[in-house]
DNA sequence: AACCTGACGTTGG
DNA sequence: CCCAACGCCAGGT
């Protein structure tokens, strides 16, 4: 049977590694964590490693959304909600199930190719309607 | 080992 | 924009 403490794997740890470095505020795709966790080719591994996170672990798994920037759960599931509320929570916007990642993904910004992250394209913390 | 499944991705129509 | 078809990879049956 399955010992207690398994799943010493390095690809995992250095997936949730890329995932917990994630800025706040930001979202990357599964394709592109896989990328920068040097394991090209395995977005699915990644989804896989995130379904194991046991909850309470602080990992920022709201902030991974597929390559067109959709959540990746079913519209209005339990789990798709909760990712909605914790991404507007920290200024995502989220519309339809969609993050725009020009706007939102961690190093797909355009001005932030172009100017540097400090571009003040990206209101943050907007609270409540102005 | 064959077959199915899925928190995925890309391409083409 | 929708959909189908592949490609890809790890687990489960």
């Amino acid at each position: 049977m399955k010992s207690v403490d398994d799943e010493p794997k390095p690809e995992h740890a250095a997936i949730l590694r890329v995932i917990v470095s994630i800025p706040r505020g930001r979202v990357a795709s599964y394709g592109e964590i896989a990328k920068r966790a040097g394991l090209p080719k395995r977005a699915r591994l990644v989804g896989r490693v995130l379904g194991e996170v046991p909850a309470g672990m602080d990992v920022p798994w709201y902030r991974v959304l597929r390559s067109d920037g959709r959540i990746a759960f079913p519209a209005g599931s339990r789990a798709f909600r909760t990712q909605v509320r914790h991404l507007a929570g920290e200024g995502v916007l989220v519309r339809n199930g969609r993050v725009d990642l020009l706007m939102h993904g961690w190093e797909r910004n355009m001005d932030d190719l172009l100017w540097g992250p400090s571009a003040p394209v990206v209101r943050r913390r907007s609270r409540k309607s102005p």
